[in-house]
Formats: structure tokens, sequence, C-alpha cells
DNA sequence: AGATGCATGTAATAGGTTACATGATTCC
DNA sequence: GGAATCATGTAACCTATTACATGCATCT
């Protein structure tokens, strides 16, 4: 998946919660990051190179028992600067994941400028597409017997439906709750 | 995404439906399949011709006006074999792409034995990812405190946790509908 | 005659998985 | 002393995207 270097991005928004060694980065995604997004240590190791040749990041040794070497990366103010616009950069719909969560996960503070229109450009994406699927299913199955003739073809499509439904009702009450937070 | 060669199956299960170009094989994923798969044509040009290689399919020219000459490809014994070998297999639950969906979508009968096992096995998958997830938000998020200073990181896991429920409900949905449909 | 869509291909690059490879530390 | 885990790296391979490249057919 040719995306838009996004494992980098990760990288950098975990560091600049706290320092920590490509273990720890990569033991990440197996824990809280990794409930939608995966990257193998393979991965992260030569990225975390690149990364500091641009730059980005920064490591120094830690020393463990009486030979192992660690190397603790920080994110550079550079790398901060990167990190920070791209989380301001409006999430592209492309590939197979969702790059909106992706962003959404490193908004720490409920009352960050970026979540109103971060939440409503999604909402107005996730509407559009809610509603080309349903035109799609009413177009295509337009009766039971369509139904029966391409029976799990139907049952998918239902699924997208559902699934947008349920993504649009999330984004929904998000907008509540950050109207709520605003009077406060 | 070295995944595991689903692109070959979609491809088999497109043929399977009826004779395509690999330009119609295209299309499909700007349509029906498109809702949740994607490819593009330099990916699917090479491939047909290694599966034809493999004589996994076949194909007849077809010449249209003066000079244009068009490649019409049909599945063969051994394709159709190897289809539904796969259809019939498991899903894998790895990679970022819904493999249980793909299958799904190629299954037209409502009636076809394959379809109860498939169910109930997803529906075992995601009773227990709910349950962890579930368990992960709990633990990570005992109080309103903690939600409010990892707000993004709150919000996601919510959103896994409701597109979960989602999918579970979906399954069941279905579950009663084959039960309904054995009564007929 | 020109625009749009049909039709097929290759090349370069980037992203991602699996396997190979090594060694130290900590806990039991 | 042995097992599990910590810790880092490379190599081979596969998958996917973007760009390059070409030419015909159909419709207006």
């Amino acid at each position: 998946m040719a995306q838009k270097n996004r494992l980098k991005y990760i990288l950098l928004g975990l560091l600049n919660t706290k320092n920590q060694t490509g273990y720890d980065l990569t033991k990440s995604f197996d824990s809280d990051i990794g409930e939608f997004w995966n990257a193998n240590h393979s991965q992260i190791y030569p990225l975390l190179k690149r990364m500091e040749a641009a730059q980005l990041i920064s490591h120094r040794l830690i020393t463990v028992g009486q030979k192992l070497q660690k190397k603790e990366y920080a994110i550079t103010a550079k790398g901060r600067e990167q990190f920070m616009d791209w989380l301001a950069t409006p999430a592209e719909m492309d590939g197979a994941h969702d790059e909106f969560l992706l962003k959404l996960f490193f908004v720490d503070d409920p009352h960050s400028e970026l979540l109103p229109p971060m939440i409503r450009t999604q909402l107005g994406y996730h509407e559009a597409k809610l509603a080309h699927l349903k035109k799609q299913f009413a177009q295509k199955f337009p009766n039971q017997n369509q139904i029966l003739t391409s029976y799990g073809h139907a049952l998918v499509l239902r699924h997208a439906i559902e699934r947008e439904t349920g993504y649009r009702d999330w984004l929904q009450t998000i907008m509540r709750d950050l109207a709520r937070f605003e009077d406060e």
C-alpha cells in the first residue's frame, strides 16, 4: 500500500508524546494504536534511521546492564513542526486505512481548534458516502428477488450502509460533545 | 500490503460470473466491488497474464471496429476449482482488508452451505474483538478525567467499539435470516 | 476534427510482510 | 542454566500506486 508515509507521522506522533526506543514504538502496535494500524519492527527500524537522517528525530544511547545499548529516540523541533503540519492537513480519504482516525488519535485536547473542522469535514464526507451507498442499494436491489440471486453482494452493501450510518452517528455525537465543551 | 494474492481470487470470482476483458474488470473496482476493494489496471493486466500462464484463465481475441483487439478472459476449470477452494477456506483476519466481506460478496445463493459456518466463525471473532475492545476502554479510560486528557484516543477506541457492535449486529441479523430461509 | 472513453501495456517507486540473523537481560 | 523477553538490524519478496506510453472507436 503505497500510502503517503503515514507510518512516519505515527512515529513522530508517538515520539511527540514521549521519548522511546524502536522496540517501544514497535510494541505500540500491539496495544493502543494497534487497534487500527499495523507495523513490524523490520519496517520501523530502517524508517527511524531515515527520519534521523532527515533530522526529524534524534537518538541518545542508553546502556542497560553490562553491554546492551538502547537507542532512545526523541522528536526534534523540525519533526514536531512536520507532525503538526500533517495533523492540521485535511485527512485524505483514499486507501484502505482511515487517515482521519489516525489524526484524531493524536488530538489529546478536547478544546483543540483542530477538532471542529476535522469533524465537520468527515461528517460531510461520510454523509455523502452514505447517500451514495443507499442509492446504489436501491438501484441494484429494487426488490427481494435481486437480493436472493446476489445475496452476498446485497449483504456486503447493507453492511457498508450500516457501517457508514454508524460512522455518521459517531461523528454527530462528537459534534454535540464539542458544543457542550464550548459552553463550559 | 503483502497479503495473500487476494486480487487473484477477486478476478477469478468476477470471471466466474461472466467473461470479461481486463478493462471490464478494472471498471468493477469503480462500482460494486469498489465499495470495499481497490485495484488499478496496472496491477490487473500483468496479473491476468500470470494467471493465464498458470492456466487459471484463458482468453480469446475479439476484434472491435477495424483494428482494436480486445482480450476477453474466461475462467478455466482449474481456475474455478481454485476459486471455490479459496471461498470455502476460513477468512484470515490479518491485514487492513476484511477478507470475509470479500468472500461473502461472491456467495450468490442464500441457501449455500458455506454461509452458516462462515457467519458463525465471523460472529465468534467479532464478539471476541468487541469484548477485548470494551476491556481496553475500561482499562484505559476508567473515568472522565482520562478521557479529557487523551480525547482523540478515547474517541477512536469508542469508534472501534461501535464499529464492532454494528458488525456483530449485522452478522446476527444474517443468522436470523438464514434460519428463516431454512424454514421455507 | 476533436473530445471522451475504450483498451492494453510497462517502469519506477513506495509500502508492507516474512524470514533470516544476532546477542543481551531478566526472571524463575 | 534455561526460557522468555528485550533489543536491533538486514534481506528477499510481494503488493500497490503513480507515471509513462500508445493507439483505436465512438459520438458530437
